[in-house]
DNA sequence: CGAATTGTTGATTCCCCTCAAACTGGGTGG
DNA sequence: CCACCCAGTTTGAGGGGAATCAACAATTCG
């Protein structure tokens, strides 16, 4: 029986799946929080200096990953988060039938393997799309700090329900938006990503294939294609495979109208 | 810009948005939790018996809704969680078109509101389908005897996790299955959550529309209905408006082949 | 009872998938 | 060096599945 059927139903039996071992190496650096470059991106964005410091007191472990590995692989162990300090992630799983499904793409301060906590083993695969590294987070002692702090506690619930609001929009625009929308919605939100990241909101090179985007949008790569060069065609922006220049955010918000919560 | 955009990009500014006075009355009742009949099923599910003892040191207060009526809205503050004790609910939110679109239904144990946390205020509106009552969890309270307790705070996050993966799921779903794959997929999750809670799994009462059965798998109320109709002419179920007889579940389940994690 | 809501079914349209072919840039090896 | 291959991308042609538009039946409700 599927996950989509024992996801609310079975709660709390440890599912058992097989075991393959990461292949990426483990770091011996240690960071501190509060010397992490990162500051407000990740894990301790909206806590408070007292809270940091309480972090710093156990340093999580970094890891190299390059691209194409795998950080962590559907039905591995659930040990860590891993918050992402450089490069750029997707999150996959596989379907019956052999084709990956991409369920996200993380970028530098945004935390994965949320979805491990329910049953003790990860649920999807973590693979680098480009060189990277991250910060081990070992969930067993983020838990038992989290257990003596109230804060800590809230910043945690809170990004587990950012991730659960994430999915809702993504729930909506696969329920409700045709290619251009989704599209033009994928664009605006990596554009805004990159912008609070330092990055160009405008221009920008994709660390995805026109079939991982497909996967993530739920249409095919060549609709993929195909939309990006009717947005071409439109003057909403200029696109040379993975080279993207926004030319109309305005015109590209209004393509995707939808309110999405 | 839309939560799409914003998600997982700045996360901890509290959302404003229009406040709306719910429309249940608050029950005087108090229950607690050692004392309720829900058991497992609800939130000490996996909870030490010593732990559940604990979430009776505050009785929840109880609330009757009855059918249509509103339980939270979307943009209200948020400051409780929602444990059904009886009757069944969906969960909504409005697109900028004004269109509904429903992103889930809740029934006996289930949890509502998790997506609150994020922002402080509802993300979704929860309307019941039927008469139905709730226990109202504060979330500040539950948050504070938490912070003393590990085991109470492992729970909490793997109903929060356990959220995020029954949305993976349907991502999945709305990414990659046609109209009857999701139609069947919806029926026998039903079934399944209908056995688990002692109810026939074979035979039952819908208690949503078509409208929203399409809202939720994105698809028309048209095609929904269509598809009842393909799926009983192959006779794999009855089906009578919303009076429903599953009579080939092997087959409604090879009917969806997809692998959903 | 008429009006409104919900569900079923038919006809038509159209968006996107599928299949297919051609192009690009990069890497490899003879 | 160039021929070759390969993965990724673009573009075209055609078909199918679901949306749209529409009519009608069944039920509920004021």
């Amino acid at each position: 029986m599927s996950a989509v059927l024992e996801a609310l139903a079975s709660p709390l039996e440890p599912r058992v799946l097989p075991q393959a071992p990461t292949s990426a190496p483990v770091m011996p650096l240690r960071m501190r929080c509060s010397s992490c470059h990162l500051g407000g991106l990740c894990l301790p964005c909206g806590t408070a200096v007292s809270d940091v410091q309480r972090l710093d007191e156990f340093r999580f472990g970094r890891r190299k990953v390059k691209t194409g590995q795998t950080l962590y692989r559907e039905g591995d162990r659930f040990q860590f988060f891993y918050a992402v300090r450089s490069g750029t992630f997707k999150s996959k799983l596989m379907l019956a039938d052999g084709r990956e499904q991409v369920n996200g793409f993380c970028m530098t301060g945004e935390i994965m393997g949320l979805d491990g906590v329910a049953y003790g083993s990860h649920a999807s695969s973590a693979i680098a799309l480009e060189d990277a590294e991250v910060c081990a987070i070992p969930y067993v002692q983020l838990s038992e700090l989290a257990a003596g702090n109230a804060g800590l506690q809230q910043v945690f619930a809170r990004i587990m329900s950012r991730e659960i609001l994430r999915e809702h929009s993504l729930m909506t625009l696969l329920g409700s938006m045709n290619a251009e929308e989704r599209l033009a919605a994928f664009l605006l939100n990596l554009s805004h990503r990159l912008k609070v990241r330092g990055y160009s909101a405008v221009e920008f090179h994709l660390r995805m294939s026109r079939a991982e985007i497909g996967s993530y949008l739920g249409m095919t790569l060549e609709t993929v294609s195909r939309t990006f060069s009717a947005f071409q065609q439109l003057r909403l922006l200029e696109v040379d495979k993975r080279h993207v220049r926004l030319i109309d955010v305005d015109g590209l918000t209004r393509a995707f109208k939808m309110r999405l919560n």
